[in-house]
DNA sequence: TGAATTCGGATTGTATACAATTCCGTCTTT
DNA sequence: AAAGACGGAATTGTATACAATCCGAATTCA
């Protein structure tokens, strides 16, 4: 019996949709017809309607009644928004998980960060890999926090639109490897259960990608 | 036309669910079965379904593939976490509240706490009005705030499990004149734009609302 | 006696059918 | 020609029917 066996079809179809609205096949905006999601993905309105609702718990699609759903196109305020929530629970998951996180996890950590750096110093410029990395990074220290509360809500409700705008808008190619020293100052500080500095680093960490992100997307909104 | 009209019918369900929940009229753990839910409140399945699934989305409900939904039972571990992060999140709240609401915003807040102080004046002892304060209280700070994304998880995804514990607890009789004078202390921070100092007080105010909520419920979870 | 099993009822997941609302093109009117 | 009313097709919301899965009591076997 495999693994796929144990989910149910609305959970399949909401995974595919997931990662079709995180790799922007579906556009931010797009309606989602219930029919035409039937035609695509197969089974009836029922899951696909569930699978639907699923995407709106988790953000991902806005629907209005009897006017349907569409991928859900944030402006850049709104992105702002997120981000500045982002900045603080992220800040709150570091330095929580500088005072619980076990040596091993921490050892766990710093093995990750030599990864990264072998893989960017093999292919230097191929930034995706560093950008699956860096959400690995992050992920592993909002599970440090060990507050199930927290993980959710960074991991289940920012995460996805964090990917989502992530994914479309192209990193400039120096990241990836700044991005990795302010990684190691990070670990250092957590390392040495310094939670208040580990908190002070991360914040600046995303703070940076934040200012990243502006230059990147003002320019798109100019026309509107 | 009245305003109900513009509901969906799931909506009217998930809707009185969601009160019946906060109330205790539903039990933390029992089981919400479809066709009981047909029988109580009227409608099919495919509306039930869907109100049970927004439970699910505000935290209210847990659901297992093929054995149903029950209301979300909360241990103390659990409890806590939320608590901490509520901690972050209306810190944070508060201290942007002080940066950007409007003097208009301030002044209609100073008029709220003098309501409060009259209520509890003429009704000493009756603490159920000053809950509800309370919570008006933190949620028009949380408005002040003027982040969507913030607003939305304070309001729509730690609110109603906040209210359904508050709810179930009874608070003790001092409590309502203490957290006013707390109150107080915090409109007036805000009121001379005093950020960090806002955020501080707003973190003291949870921090004992905390420790009151320990005392309550530890006592309950002995036997386990 | 007790633990595993099996079988039937009950419950949830999915498919289909029907009702209500919206959306869009057309027409009318000024 | 532009704005608004009208009507039908398309889409969503709801109801019902069917399939798959789970739960528990009776049964069997060690």
């Amino acid at each position: 019996m495999s693994m796929s066996d144990f989910q149910t079809l609305s959970d399949k179809i909401y995974s595919e949709l997931t990662t079709a609205i995180v790799r922007g096949e579906l556009k931010p905006g797009e309606k989602l017809a219930e029919q035409a999601l039937v035609d695509r993905y197969g089974g009836s309105r029922a899951p696909i309607r569930e699978a639907i609702q699923k995407l709106e718990a988790k953000h991902l699609v806005v629907r209005v009644p009897h006017a349907g759903a569409r991928v859900v196109s944030l402006s850049l305020n709104e992105l702002k928004d997120i981000y500045e929530v982002r900045l603080e629970l992220e800040g709150m998951a570091c330095r929580l998980a500088a005072q619980r996180m076990t040596d091993e996890e921490i050892a766990e950590l710093k093995n990750l960060l030599a990864e990264h750096e072998a893989q960017i110093a093999a292919n230097q410029g191929q930034s995706y890999y560093q950008k699956a990395g860096d959400l690995d990074f992050h992920y592993r220290i909002i599970q440090g926090a060990k507050n199930a509360r927290l993980h959710q809500m960074l991991c289940g409700e920012l995460y996805h639109l964090v990917r989502m705008y992530r994914y479309q808008t192209s990193t400039n190619k120096q990241r990836p490897t700044h991005a990795l020293t302010e990684h190691h100052r990070i670990v250092e500080a957590i390392s040495q259960r310094d939670s208040e500095l580990a908190e002070l680093l991360m914040r600046r960490h995303i703070q940076t990608s934040i200012t990243n992100l502006e230059k990147l997307i003002e320019p798109l909104s100019v026309g509107r």
